[in-house]
DNA sequence: CAGCGGGTTGCGTGATACGCAACTCGGCCC
DNA sequence: GGGCCGAGTTGCGTATCACGCAACCCGCTG
């Protein structure tokens, strides 16, 4: 609704692909967008003919990657994706050999433990384990999260180039009166983070929740993925940060280590 | 490498689809299952020329739907599968209505609460709260488990015509001794399962697992899902699996009235 | 150093995916 | 109740686009 461009992948340049494959790309992303549309919203949406959308859509219901919602009507994302993302976590080495140390940590600090990654120009949740039972944090793996304004951004944001990031994060967009809106600002955090060894975010993508990120490495020493720790401002104080950060750092340093990492160079 | 079948969907026609979007979504699958591979392996996979492949590749590359290994080398699916799975359970009503109930269920019994739909020919798991903190189940959201040894499989095959439930177990692969390999014991089963309004499956998949299971219906009356119960044989014995079964109901009828089912016919 | 195996790219051609337009079907308004 | 409207679906002919070919690049091995 508030997009407008219609077709084609933000950043890179409009090289060869394989159109159709593309437009039907299109087609899951805007399902992911808006939750569901119909044969001639989407055909709208990439600018073509009605029955072009149509035989995309059929193509990918064929292998159920979208559904329609009852013979006739709308279309949604279907559980082939699901088949395919559980294949996803399943192969990577990264939640494999992260799903433990997290479980331990959350258990340890009674507070939600995430995993993140860098996928184009936002923070990716590809694995969580809920701390305390008492009230669950309602995002969950697959949701993709600002990267200026939360610990996993920002650290993430950290172990790449300056001339990169300005790429990466777009708008700085304003969530709370703490969130960073200015580069120059960011850059200077960002500094502090590589100085310091962990992010910290604390009320700046909502009021009342506060983060703390480690790096995971991989064999290469480059940061690849990100730990958070996060849960109510109220119950993360200044006093318990520091702490908190010395215990992220070293379970993500766990992680690291699995993943071929020796340690500081 | 131990298929041979090189293009198409099992079950459908070879009717009109869009041929490279059809080979793509082949590509993904492919990945799925072998967790990697070289555009070689692919084109072989598919009957065509390294280069389409390679042209194939690089449209989902393009969109992050798959990676490869470090600029040169092997390819696996990415993080843009995850991103549209997070937007599949977000917007799935079943997920939404279900993750309070399941985890109420889960918190009351004990043991780990599943979710499951049917998907092409096996269970597929959409939502999964784990019982006990003691040892989790290796089992994660987007696996998919054989109908015939599964306390969800069955039930969700109980609601099918009896003509289809043939054409979707496809070969029941022995497990282990307690597993149901014969179709009539098949269809026996499921008329008691439908009778007795759960399904059980105690050492059939796996020796010393059990599972309890009760339908998920939508506003039509059908049985959309299946809720299930499970945990080591010996923590679930015959005292108190018919208990569970009641849990397990009544959370599933939770469920299925939140999804505007009025109660039973 | 040469040979090999795998990924990558330019090119011409024919299969193929596209747009068009007609059809079906359900819902809505009159 | 009938006719209109809008949305999904299908057959057809054609221009496009994706395919196969072959050459190229590059890292590895012998």
């Amino acid at each position: 609704m508030s997009n407008s461009a219609p077709v084609g992948v933000p950043g890179a340049g409009p090289a060869s692909t394989v159109q159709s494959v593309d437009r039907a790309i299109t087609i899951l992303e805007v399902l992911a967008r808006t939750g569901e549309a119909g044969v001639t919203e989407l055909a709208g949406e990439l600018g073509v003919h009605k029955s072009t959308a149509f035989r995309l859509v059929a193509a990918l219901e064929r292998r159920s990657l979208v559904e329609q919602q009852h013979g006739r009507g709308k279309y949604r994302l279907g559980t082939g994706i699901l088949r395919l993302a559980g294949a996803t976590t399943a192969r990577l080495d990264l939640v494999q050999e992260s799903r433990g140390i997290s479980r331990l940590l959350a258990q340890q600090v009674g507070e939600t433990v995430n995993i993140a990654v860098l996928s184009d120009g936002a923070a990716l949740y590809m694995d969580q384990v809920a701390g305390s039972s008492a009230l669950q944090p309602h995002n969950w793996v697959g949701q993709r999260i600002p990267l200026h304004a939360t610990s996993n951004g920002k650290m993430l944001l950290s172990g790449m180039e300056p001339s990169e990031i300005d790429g990466q994060v777009g708008e700085l967009r304003r969530f709370t009166a703490n969130t960073i809106t200015s580069l120059p600002d960011l850059a200077r955090e960002l500094e502090e983070v590589r100085t310091r060894g962990y992010a910290i975010a604390v009320d700046e993508l909502e009021i009342g929740l506060t983060a703390v990120a480690a790096p995971i490495r991989n064999g290469h020493g480059e940061t690849i993925a990100s730990m958070s720790v996060s849960g109510p401002t109220f119950r993360i104080d200044a006093r318990r940060l520091p702490q908190l950060a010395q215990a992220v750092m070293r379970a993500a340093e766990d992680v690291s280590l699995r993943l071929g990492w020796r340690g500081a160079a």
